[in-house]
DNA sequence: GTCTATAAAAAGATAGAC
DNA sequence: GTCTATCTTTTTATAGAC
């Protein structure tokens, strides 16, 4: 079940590489020094992936999609049946966190950001497989169930998602400074108090 | 009042290192380059910035203060006794402009974002001159004037700057990807809709 | 102060042996 | 597939003339 010792190589690239590129960005990071934390040659990072852009390329796409594979599963773990406010919460903190806390995540956002002028294809990765549409298919059912009272939950998902992940991410500067439980926590609600606010579905009388 | 030769020519040289480094990032760019485009050589870079690092924090640091006075005007400009809505939202849009539209401010946020982690200067400077309290400050006056139902006025300075500013700044991938005029206005009066929504004052009867 | 020329180091990529 | 050794280019920074 390891994989051959060639996969289990190119997997140790991989891991090397992500962290490394997360860390120190694209042009500081070398492909000498990926080879050493990988403990393998530099001849052999340029046999499994080509070269540095392609292996830029493949470690930024896959850990990107194993983040909203992560995020999809959240959205359908959490129960929205009962109380809102918390589904809500939980929701966005779970989903915060699992992009700002696990180790080799923690700084995939602002890698993805910095590099993008540079690299059409982490545009279209973007573009393409985005973040706001998984959010949006809760709000979509709560919406129906006259529980909300949301018109375009497209814009919905967004507004919630910059007032949750995008307050954090301002704070914490991408990702950058790290910030404590408490305050991610503090934020979020706050957020999520905001969304409730403006798009609580008017009692009916 | 143009300066001395030197004077100029030191002035020509932070513009063409801003503009390289906004497009390029920072290393990407090469004191060469800089040279180049400032007309100057090489040797007259070093002799009026020290070294590369020195240089790339001295323009951003000039050009960050220019923005954030910049949104200071933009504030106190803005006529807040009539229509609320309109007011915010011409404001959030004069600064959202004044961001992602100024020539060479236009990926100043990105850059700084990219080059915050290897760069504790950045993240000091963006720690210690904030946007948030420039805008917090006409929605403390609305608030003492019953306008708005605002408790903490810095915390709601930062719902409306993420549900404006932080909008733009995500769907362009801060400012890599330049928005069409009528997108970034839906946006903003989107997010200034929401904020309205929340922090209205209760009607009194 | 400003320039040309150069030193010194680093990094991406490859040749050739095993 | 994997390694060591090497080529080539680029880049930061400086020496020395004017």
């Amino acid at each position: 079940m390891l994989g051959t010792i060639s996969e289990r190589k190119r997997d140790a690239i991989a891991r090397a590489a992500l962290t490394l590129f997360a860390s120190d960005g694209y042009e500081r990071t070398s492909v000498d020094a990926i080879a050493a934390e990988a403990g393998v040659s530099k001849r052999t990072v340029y046999s499994h992936f080509g070269d540095k852009e392609s292996l830029f390329l493949s470690v930024v796409r896959e850990t990107y999609e194993g983040m909203l594979a992560r995020i999809g599963e959240i959205v359908s773990r959490v129960q929205w049946d009962h109380d809102l406010p918390g589904a809500l919460t939980l929701c966005a903190t779970e989903i915060t966190r699992s992009i700002f806390r696990a180790p080799d995540r923690a700084t995939l956002a602002r890698l993805l950001m910095s590099e993008a002028p540079h690299f059409p294809d982490v545009i279209d990765l973007l573009h393409t497989r985005e973040i706001a549409p998984i959010i949006a298919e809760p709000l979509e059912k709560l919406a129906a169930a006259g529980r909300l009272a949301i018109t375009d939950s497209r814009q919905a998902a967004e507004h919630l998602a910059a007032l949750t992940l995008g307050q954090v991410s301002s704070r914490s500067l991408m990702g950058t400074v790290p910030l404590g439980e408490d305050e991610m926590a503090r934020l979020i609600s706050s957020g999520v108090q905001v969304f409730l606010r403006a798009y609580a579905a008017p009692r009916v009388a």
